[in-house]
DNA sequence: CTTGAATATTGAAATATATCTATTTAACGA
DNA sequence: TCGTTAAATAGATATATTTCAATATTCAAG
């Protein structure tokens, strides 16, 4: 279990801090955290996010600009995924913190 | 291993949110990977960062008042540090990413 | 080829962030 | 108290983000 010795490579940072900058909105937390469940059309992540369909659009489009998701047409849906492997860990710390909070 | 079921709470992920967005940033990534490792001193960090001192000093202010660090005065030194468990675990994210992307 | 449904884009306005220079505050020792 | 070191703050400017309303695009059905 290595702690010292992996430091964090400079081009490495300049990629992840995009990605965790996407997450730094409590908006696009509730999205990733229900598409994550399974791949979700505009409509259905602009309603359970009680976001207009404009909004929701956008923020969907910074997150896949910037590889938090991927999206696939099906007829004129769009289906928003998300195969992101770290944003996958980070949703996984935000559930054990918000576990170990209520524990405590 | 719960997966499903845990459901983040609004008020936890308003919260989180600003933590996170405090790391969607390069320089304060760098800032916190090298105060994890001691606590340490403003000049320090900015001297680490290749950041000047009143920038640095701004970063950190930010990142005290969103909860992400700690500070201690001593003499006219001011040392920051690092308590925050999610932080802590959002970085062992990033180190474990960067490993599994070199392994691949 | 027109229509309707779903999604995307645009341009403007409001707000928030980041960075710079200069100045200020705080603690300490002589 | 004065001078020095370390850090914080202020004010100005530049840049980025967020949101909204309106419009445009894409696709499938008929």
């Amino acid at each position: 279990m290595l702690k010292r010795g992996s430091r964090l490579d400079a081009d490495f940072i300049r990629e992840v801090s995009d990605v965790i900058k996407m997450l730094g909105h409590a908006d696009r937390i509730r999205m990733v955290e229900y598409i994550r469940e399974e791949e979700r059309s505009v409509n259905q992540i602009s309603d359970w996010c009680g976001l207009s369909q404009p909004v929701t659009s956008q923020h969907l489009r910074l997150m896949k600009d910037k590889g938090v998701l991927s999206c696939r047409r099906e007829g004129t849906k769009m289906f928003y995924s998300l195969p992101n492997p770290l944003v996958h860990k980070m949703l996984d710390c935000l559930a054990t913190t918000q576990e170990d909070m209520m524990r405590r």
